[in-house]
Order: structure tokens, then C-alpha cells, then sequence
DNA sequence: TTGTAGGCGTTATCAG
DNA sequence: CTGATAACGCCTACAA
């Protein structure tokens, strides 16, 4: 293992102190070197093949310029595109990440918000929050920048980033009415996360709204976000034998999962039922049926909690910053929904 | 911003010196102090709530206990799963790990390899390397310890986990003539890609021992391994007017490319062209027809890359190690393959 | 403008 | 068995 060069090296090769050398490589104390100095040292560590240690710097400065990222499980294709949103912000500025999976586990999450902090990131964005995490808000309450993702944790003042569900809720159910159903079924996601709690919420809100009965029999809560919890589902739905011409679901798993269910039942989509997803999932478009559902800015989202996070971690004021950032969503009508059937 | 505990802190509580508290907490030194002391030492850190700076003790140690995992882009479905097996191990030996996205650019791929080295990773884990690439070498020559996984390169005595790609092409190529095809394509994948060498040089190896005429103009190359690429291989081989009734595609993506193209032509896939992948990446059995290929471990290959990787770790004598690990692969049979049609 | 010195939190090496 | 001391590589008052 050849010895890394250090400031050490390059000082006695040109023959001026260490701290000078470290003046010199340093663009923001450059300037207060003899400009003819400064470049011998820079040729200096060139021709030597320096490269600065930041677990040393780190140790100095308290700042390892490495970020934390929780998701629950990588594998889960609404998350890669997340990730790459925020590489796409914090690699230029000289970040990199440790990405952990928690697979939606709690003890899990807890132990890794601790090797995240062993690790001594500079800051975390949380995409895997429960709605409430103690680690999680002991760590925020110990000075430890965070911003939640997707999700958001009830108590404390932590910044999130989340989705207009809401308004995508919203504009489903709309479109499914313009398409002449009345019966609407909603598969809701687990309530111990935001956005199933958000989801549920907006569509008994949005139900109000347009008059329609909403009965509580045509909505089956999911333990989890999945395939087969969205078969189990409207399996259920089925079962409790009322009539329904369309299943709003809480997510696009769960109307895959839905749809497949529905099919080994001689059901088909759209034509005997129309069902919708959330999320806009890569791959949607190459399988059948493709399924209409609602656009989340996925990039974008790990963007803006990036962006989010730095703010945080180089502004000493973190009174004055956006708590709460909402993304706009939009509906992306595929062939999954079609006229309701006639009664 | 609480003050994190340190050593000192609880050698100032327990009336010990630092490095006693040093000695007491780490299991391998503790035997070396009175149990009594040890105790007390113990409980104190508990207490107080210590928990390790790894970066100092990486500082002192040189090791960071953090590996880097280099793959071309997370977005591709077949990177996650080895990402989970990586983590598999490495996790509960207490590494972290940095992940990085070269996106198959060169100039990215040596810039990130220095990304890693500063930050002082143990080791790097290779999933993207080209066949010949100097950083990697040059990181390699330096000490580092590095694995590639699915790729190798060429000079130089790297280890490499990558799948038995032969044997998968051998497999699909019988599977095919038994189906009765004689007339069989290829859409080879980039070349500068170990993958897509060697599963094209298999390919011809094959071909040469069913004694079939291997016609040159029924091999079309990919300069990415992608949908687009398939599709544009698929216009061309059609284009040759030669005639051929399967196309074995160098991996899943292609196949789906190729796939969509041949259906947007008025050929239907399995009736008029067989179509086979390799990879068998998720999702697949989402995606209609249900495309038939060659399953590759993964998982496995994820985490024997970290097994190789740790034992390199470790041993002081890197010479008596496998340096070269093949997975077994398997034929899996769905859809998009059938009979030939009639001449 | 440059050098000096001290310290970040750990661990390794000596003594005692 | 335990304490003292130095060192890992870098940064940063402070002094010159």
C-alpha cells in the first residue's frame, strides 16, 4: 500500500511550513500567500499526486461533508430516481452519501439513525419516516440537521418535502367521475404513514365534496404498500359484495396488485373496472394494462430535500427556512381507467 | 448542536485514564482490564450515551470501515438487488457503504474513484468498470483493494464476481433449437463491456458446435445496453432481408427494445420471432409477453463481490484467493419464446 | 505574509 | 493491569 502524500510532504518538498501549504491549497485562504508561493506549492502537490484527507479535515472541522439518506428499501423502483435527485445536488457541492435501507422496520431505522450518526454525517434526509420515530427526533432535537422525504413525522419542527396528495387525490377522482363512475372503491395505504394517512384523508375530503355517498365499506386499508396487499384488498372489496365500477388505490403497487387479483376473478380492466395508481412508477408504460395514475416528480423531490438539507446545513439561522415543501403532481390518464360500465 | 460524549468524558467521570476507557470499551482489549473496572467503565459510557467517533478512530487506524460501490446508474432495475446483497454483508460487519453512479462515462468513472479514495473507503466494490479503465488500475497498483462485479477488466490481477455467461448463452441457444429455430440472431451488447464480449463471443462459440451457419449479418451490436438500442438492432437485422425466426438478445433490455419494435412492424413476438433476454431482471413477469431469459444471481453476486472483498480486507496474504468467481446461471422459460413458425 | 503550537478523538507503544 | 505520551493529517488562532 503506497503511503498517501500529505501536507507534510509537499511542506518540506518546498521547503515552507505546513500550514502555509494549507493556505495555499485552500481557495478561500489563497489569497493571503505570495501569489508566487502559492503556485510552487500547487505545482507541488500536482506533481506529487496530493489529494487532501477529509477524514483528517473531518476530525478538524466537525464536518465530513457526507450526508445520511434512509429509504426503505432500494429495490423499490419509486426510489433510485429519488437518490439520483439528490446526487444530482449534493455530489457537485463535494457531498457524498451513505444510503441505508430500513425495509420499513422500526428497530431497524432506529439502530441506523445511530450508525448514521457514529459516521458523524453532516446532515440526513429521512425518505423512510414513520409518523412518529424517537431516535429520529431525539437525533433532530440533538442539533442533527434533517429533512424528512415523502413522508413526515408528526411531533417536532422538522423540514419535510412531500407531494401534493391532496391535489392528486383530487384530480383522480375527478377524472374518474368525468368517466361516469359513481361507486368508487379506495384501497388506502398503511395509516402509520404520511402518505397513506394524506391519501385517505384527501379522498374522504375530496368524496365530501362531490356529494357522492362515501361508504366506509368501499374502503380496505393495506398493511403495506405492495402487490399483494392490493390483491388482499379488493379481494376484500369484492367480498363484501357491493357494487363498484372503480378503485382509487393509494399507490401504483397496490393497483397492480389489485388489477391482477381482479383478473384471475374474470374481472377485466378497464372494461368491468377501472382502477388507478399514485406515484407514477418507472416501467408503468411497458405493462399492461398501462396504468393511469398520478405523477409525482420523483427527481425533483430529491432535488428539493437536497437543496433543502444544505440550506440547513450551512445556514446558521435555520429559523427562516421552508418547513414544509409541497410538489406538484399531475395525472397521467393511461388505459387502466375507462367509461364506467353501464349498471 | 450537543456536544457529543467522548473517552475523555468518561475517564473524567470514572477517575481512570482515556486510554484505559479506550481499552475497556473495545471487546478485543477488554479482557486485558479487571472485570471490575471494566464494569464501571461500562456502565459510565451507557450512561452518558458514548458512542464512537469512527472518524477519529479512523484517523488513527487508517481504516474507515467504509467501502465504496461503484455501478453505472441505480435506475437500472438490476443494480438494486445487488446492492441489497452487498449490504448483506457488509452490514453486519459494521461497513458502510458510498454508492456511486458513473453513467458509464469514463471521465466520470476515474473522478469517482478519486471521490472514494479521499474519502478513504477500505475498499471498493467495481460494478461498472470498463475493460480497461487507468484510475481503476492505477487505485488498484496503489493498494486499494478493489472487486468488479459483472464486469472485469482486463490487465492487471483484479478478483471478479460475474455470472457464467457461457453457460446462459449455451442454454438459451439449445432452448431455442429446440423449438425448432434454425435461423437465430443476435443483438450482441457494447463491447467495451466484458458482458457484452463475452456473451457475444459464447454466442459464436455456441453457434460454431450446433454446426448452424453463424451468418455474420444476423449479428447486430449495441452501443448501450438499452431499449432504444434493441430496437434499433432489431430495425437492422429486419433490414438485412435475411430471414430469421429468434433473436437472442444479449440482455433484458434489448429484448424489450426489440420486442416493442418487432410489434410496432406487425410482427408478433412469440408467433412470428422468438425473442430471449438475460438477466432476468424484476419486473419481468409484469411485462407482456412474459419475457423468457437467462436468471443471473443477483443478490449472490452482491454479496460474494462483499465476501471477496472483506476476505481481501482482511488477509494480509491477498495471494491465495479466488480471483475469480462465476455464478451459475439458470434457464428460466416464459412467453416470448415458442415454436418456429413454418418456413 | 508566514511560522508556531495546539487540538480534534482515538489507538498503539512504552513504561511502570 | 493501568497510565503517560505520541501520533494519525489537517486546520486555525495567535504570534512573529
Amino acid at each position: 500500500m503506497k503511503r498517501r502524500v500529505t501536507l507534510k510532504d509537499i511542506a518540506r518538498e518546498t521547503g515552507v511550513h505546513v500550514s502555509t501549504v494549507s493556505r495555499a491549497l485552500d481557495p478561500v485562504t489563497r489569497k493571503a500567500i505570495t501569489a508566487e508561493v502559492a503556485e510552487k506549492i500547487q505545482a507541488a502537490a500536482e506533481r506529487l499526486g496530493y489529494r487532501p484527507n477529509r477524514i483528517a479535515a473531518g476530525l478538524r472541522t466537525n464536518r465530513t461533508m457526507t450526508v445520511g439518506v434512509m429509504i426503505p428499501d432500494i429495490t423499490n423502483v419509486i426510489f433510485p430516481p429519488i437518490l439520483r435527485g439528490i446526487e444530482s445536488v449534493l455530489e457537485p457541492l463535494g457531498y457524498a452519501s451513505i444510503i441505508v435501507n430500513t425495509d420499513g422496520e422500526k428497530e431497524r431505522e432506529s439502530r441506523l439513525v445511530n450508525v448514521l450518526r457514529d459516521r458523524g454525517v453532516d446532515g440526513i434526509i429521512h425518505a423512510a419516516a414513520t409518523r412518529d420515530d424517537p431516535m429520529v427526533a431525539r437525533a433532530a432535537e440533538d442539533g442533527m440537521p434533517i429533512v424528512t422525504l415523502n413522508r413526515r413525522v408528526e411531533d417536532g419542527a422538522i423540514p419535510f418535502v412531500i407531494n401534493d396528495e391532496q391535489s392528486g387525490i383530487c384530480q383522480m377522482l375527478r377524472h374518474l367521475m368525468e368517466l361516469g363512475h359513481r361507486s368508487i372503491a379506495h384501497i388506502a395505504g398503511p395509516q402509520d404513514l404520511s402518505t397513506g394517512q394524506l391519501r385517505l384523508a384527501a379522498f374522504r375530503d375530496a368524496m365530501a365534496e362531490t356529494k357522492l355517498a362515501c361508504d366506509e365499506r368501499l374502503i380496505a386499508t393495506a398493511t403495506h404498500f405492495d402487490e399483494s396487499e392490493g390483491a388482499r384488498c379488493v379481494e376484500q372489496l369484492l367480498a363484501s359484495g357491493l357494487r363498484f365500477t372503480a378503485v382509487l388505490c393509494a399507490n401504483d403497487r397496490l393497483a397492480l396488485g389489485a388489477i391482477e387479483r381482479l383478473h384471475e376473478k374474470g374481472l377485466n380492466c378497464p372494461a368491468d373496472v377501472s382502477v388507478s395508481g399514485f406515484n407514477d412508477m418507472p416501467f408503468l408504460n411497458l405493462i399492461r394494462p398501462r396504468l393511469t395514475t398520478i405523477h409525482i416528480e420523483q427527481h425533483g423531490a430529491g432535488q428539493a430535500a437536497a437543496r433543502l438539507l444544505v440550506q440547513l446545513l450551512n445556514d446558521a439561522e435555520t429559523d427562516r427556512l421552508p418547513t414544509e415543501t409541497v410538489l406538484p403532481v399531475r395525472l397521467v390518464v393511461r388505459e387502466s381507467t375507462g367509461p364506467a360500465p353501464a349498471p
